[in-house]
RNA sequence: GUCCUCGUAGUUAAAUGGAUAUAACAGGAGCCUUCUAAGCUCCGGUUCAAGGUUCGAUUCCUUGCGAGGACACCA
């Protein structure tokens, strides 16, 4: 509930849900009367004649004008009142939330596959994990931030193989940049996943390497460690651009043995079923599909794996654990989360599989580090950096190295964010890189611009001794409705785990204090006016700022 | 074939069952001797189809069409 909305209820003194009129001319608040109507047997129109009278009775100084317009009341409010109530509710405390109650949550999310390329999409799981970890921080949940490294698997054994065809290029490469160590091993699995496909000859000798690294054989072993640290390195670089951390790393290789006891334990008491060799774990019985856990050479499935870091995730003891995964992977969770109650009962209700929407090229084939056919992380970030820096090369300002890196974080960030978390995004290489209009940058330049004048009042306080101005201007008065209104943006972030309404309610906030700008200049005012607006547009950066945070968007001082 | 998602301006996205369906980009027209024009103002242009529930449907239900995903030994 926002501080605007709670004074209109106390004001009116009935528990009623309050919305917007579609055109602000009409009001600043609306209350639709169908339930009011339905409650007293009159028609919604007639509730809202009586309503609107019986509030105008009250003569409360927050309402300047009250009227029903057919079955809605709609009040313009007053000014002076607004800015008093939004400029005295922004404490420290603004916009957080106490909802989480210090529960443990865990956010299982980045979770790239060590030898494979990192691409788009893994840019996008990376970028979501983040925001919504710090959305449920701040609602007030204890967040563990966990990573799932798949350092065993099909995929690492395509890897090597290619390694090991190319063995004088992996020696060649290791003195050389974690980033163009991480091209070669992309490279080298795309090239392995070739020769999987190419003839049953090169499959066979794919499988035997998957078989050594389970079996720990000393042939493969330095490869294998060298390669891993790289990825490794390479991760950790990315995490640290786009301001991420985790507090724990599980990684496959620890979980299949693990994986394979739980599953073999529970296939005595019925959990699973053995089915043409495999062992397998019947979602069949519960409207789902069949899985197979281990399959038929005795290995391990990921199945069986999810199985043992569940196992651990449970130790931790948490209320929640969060799995931000593609949303392909829907019905294979559905199986294991169903696979998980029979085994461990107190996983029951704390599962939830997060799916992201896919990211797709625009006017392109779908990516895919199998056939190599991809937009690594590096590439998007390297073009969209270029961008940047021809823009800023255009200003009068002198590029800045570190302004120009915050932007770019600060554009991807926001086309990752920006919609629907569950919804595929039609990635659009163009507008990625685009730095006008709903994008990161048009939330960075608002900063810029309010720094800029604040810059210019050193020795003035922000928060001076000043009276409201008798008329508060309709520019100014839209701002300050548009700022009371943070607290509901982060909340519903948290309620439905989706930054996206964080992020759309910065972009309206920016269109808010833009119009501003234009329409009330602030250092040509004086006295109370002055001082007011000086209030106001650092509640503006400050809002911004904590916004901007959420999403893992980094502000500047100038651009 | 079975199951799961999803179909909104030219494009990308909004809209607890509520007013004339919002924005951005692209297109057209204006605004810099005035706090940063990465900005502001104005103009056109949209709910896949057919039924149903409802005072009221982009939203809920049914069918059709279209797109994507999952469906045994990959992760």
């Amino acid at each position: 509930m926002n501080t605007i909305h709670q004074a209109v209820i106390d004001a009116i003194g009935k528990d009623i849900s309050l919305s917007h009129p579609p055109d602000p001319k009409m009001g600043d608040i609306a209350i639709g009367c169908f339930e009011l109507a339905k409650a007293e047997g009159v028609s919604p129109a007639e509730a809202a004649i009586a309503l609107a009278s019986d509030i105008q009775s009250k003569a409360v100084t927050l309402f300047e004008r009250v009227e029903a317009i057919g079955p809605y009341v709609n009040i313009q409010l007053n000014g002076q009142e607004v800015a008093r109530l939004v400029l005295n509710s922004l404490n420290d405390s603004f916009g957080t939330h106490t909802i989480g109650d210090h529960k443990k949550i865990l956010v299982e999310f980045g979770c790239p596959n060590p030898m494979k390329a990192f691409h788009l999409g893994h840019l996008k799981n990376l970028i979501t994990g983040e925001s919504v970890a710090r959305v449920l921080e701040n609602a007030g949940y204890q967040v563990v931030r966990v990573n799932y490294q798949g350092d065993v698997g099909m995929h690492v054994a395509k890897a090597l193989w290619g390694i090991f065809d190319w063995k004088d290029a992996f020696d060649d490469v290791a003195d050389k940049s974690t980033k163009e160590k991480a091209e070669f091993l992309g490279n080298a699995y795309a090239h392995g996943a070739a020769a999987y496909d190419q003839s049953d000859e090169k499959k066979a000798e794919v499988e035997a390497y998957n078989a050594k690294v389970y079996a720990h054989d000393a042939s493969i072993q330095d490869v294998y460690d060298t390669a891993r640290a790289w990825s490794l390195e390479y991760f950790d670089n990315i995490y640290k651009r786009f301001h991420t951390h985790f507090d724990t790393f599980y990684f496959e290789s620890n979980m299949y043995e693990r994986g394979l006891e739980i599953v073999q334990t529970y296939l005595k008491k019925g959990v699973f079923k053995e089915s043409e060799g495999a062992v397998i774990f019947e979602g069949s019985k519960y409207g789902l599909h069949d899985r197979v856990f281990v399959n038929s050479k005795g290995l391990p499935t990921y199945e069986a794996k999810d199985v043992a870091l569940a196992e651990q995730h449970l130790k931790e003891k948490p209320d929640k654990i969060i799995h931000v995964v593609g949303k392909e992977q829907t019905e294979y969770f559905k199986v294991v989360f169903r696979a998980l109650e029979e085994i461990f009962p107190e996983s029951k209700g704390k599962e939830f599989h997060l799916p992201g929407g896919f990211l797709q090229l625009k006017g392109n084939q779908k990516m895919s580090s199998r056939t190599g056919n991809i937009v690594t992380g590096d590439e998007l970030v390297a073009m969209v950096e270029d961008q940047i820096a021809r823009i800023m090369k255009d200003a009068e300002t002198p590029v800045d190295q570190n302004v120009c890196e915050k932007v770019t974080v600060a554009a991807l960030v926001y086309v990752m964010l920006k919609a629907d978390v569950t919804r595929d995004v039609a990635f659009d290489l163009e507008e990625s890189v685009s730095t006008s209009g709903d994008s990161g940058p048009y939330l960075l330049y608002i900063v810029a611009r309010i720094k800029g004048i604040l810059n210019k009042t050193q020795n003035e306080k922000i928060d001076g001794q000043y009276d409201i101005p008798d008329t508060v201007h309709a520019a100014e008065k839209s701002l300050l409705l548009q700022l009371s209104l943070y607290p509901s943006a982060t909340q519903s972030a948290a309620d439905q785990m989706d930054p996206s309404h964080v992020a759309r309610y910065l972009f309206t906030l920016a269109q808010s204090f833009n119009s501003f700008y234009d329409a009330c200049p602030v250092l040509k005012a004086e006295g109370d006016e002055r001082a007011f607006r000086l209030a106001l547009i650092g509640r503006v950066l400050q809002t911004m700022e904590r916004g901007l945070h959420l999403l893992g968007i980094e502000t500047v001082e100038r651009m």
